[in-house]
DNA sequence: ACAAAAATATACTAAAAAGTATAATTAATT
DNA sequence: AATTAATTATACTTTTTAGTATATTTTTGT
């Protein structure tokens, strides 16, 4: 038997099944009954595992969330310079019609919907944002310390251009359907920081 | 009497209303009757002058886009050199918090929630991307023709990171309630073109 | 294996949103 | 200024979506 009860089980399948439709439909767009439809199961079932659809979508967003900050984690631990690290979380969204998440960046998709609409999503996506780019900046910051970037590298500057251009760029892609000139966007980036290199 | 009909004028104010609802909202997050407590119209007067949700959706985002990009010429046409140009058009939107279209930029807004789910209204937007960048790009070759900018710059990559760059920073200080990283990604693309100067 | 507890299914109600028919009013044309 | 046509308001229906009460089934712990 699993270490996870049935019940944990099942709102675990539900969060996973409904992190798709949410990120691509979005949190207004998105019904109970798409979720039912898809997962197969009904609306005793997907009412005691939450409290309604405003539960049901803050924490589909918060699995949305982790799942993202895991994925992209794993993927800059695999770079052993500062360098590698950076080009490894540039690469993450190096496809963007074929994300990992259907839909496109959770964060960015999530941003600009709860913007004006979910100050408490709008809160936990901030906290992503801002987490996220401390640690690009502590990347950054390591690799000028250990003696792989020039100091004249602005950190903050250059993790904030670098998520920036990215994230704009998956949504551009998404919208032009071509992932060309995210290629060359990405060569610009890196040759961008490989001009601080001693 | 104005040279437009009073049912023209009406539709005009529709459209202009509904236009800030829609870039927040969303197009599933807005709804008719958002629209008619905005206008204090009814509903026989706003479907006189459209068939549906639908329709409504379309002409603003029509409209959205249609103003979006004539004050985007605007702007950009206030500059006198292409370097005048292209920062005119970085500091667009300078002030993420303060968009002149309340919830931020349409084009982008637009484009996330469509991607999925609007094919009709992605082309819309996918046609708008690609004219911007064809604008941005010829701005630049005059650039180098003109004996601005060396040849060494490559147009079409400048101008797809600075839109991506810029785009993606409105979201991401929108999301953090701060326009201050704006300010220094602005300062670091525009610093990036004057190292193509001559 | 059995009892209690939890999870799930069914069939329903409630609320929200979209849309329509018709009447009243207002604007445009002569 | 009067008439016709167009616009707008009112009051309604329909559809969609969310949510609930209750019954049934399945887990879980003894």
């Amino acid at each position: 038997m699993s270490m996870l009860t049935k019940a944990e089980r099942t709102k675990q399948f539900i969060l996973e099944t409904a992190a798709p439709i949410f990120n691509q439909k979005g949190i207004s767009g998105a019904n109970i009954d798409d979720v039912l439809a898809a997962t197969k199961l009904t609306k005793g079932c997907l009412y005691g595992h939450f409290e309604g659809k405003e539960d049901l979508a803050l924490q589909v967003v918060e699995h949305m969330l982790n799942a993202n900050g895991e994925k992209m984690l794993l993927t800059i631990s695999k770079g052993k310079t500062a360098k590698a690290k950076v080009f490894a979380f540039l690469d993450f969204y190096k496809d963007p019609l074929n994300t990992y998440l259907k839909g496109g960046c959770p964060i960015f998709n999530i941003a600009v919907e709860s913007d004006d609409n979910f100050p408490a999503i709008k809160e936990k996506i901030a906290g992503v944002i801002r987490h996220g780019q401390e640690l690009f900046v502590s990347i950054l910051n390591q690799g000028i310390e250990n003696g792989e970037f020039s100091n004249k590298l602005d950190p903050a500057v250059y993790a904030f251009k670098a998520v920036a251009a990215v994230e704009g760029a998956v949504v551009m892609c998404k919208a032009m359907n071509t992932s060309k000139p995210m290629a060359s966007l990405l060569n610009s980036l890196k040759s961008e920081l490989e001009g601080y290199a001693l």
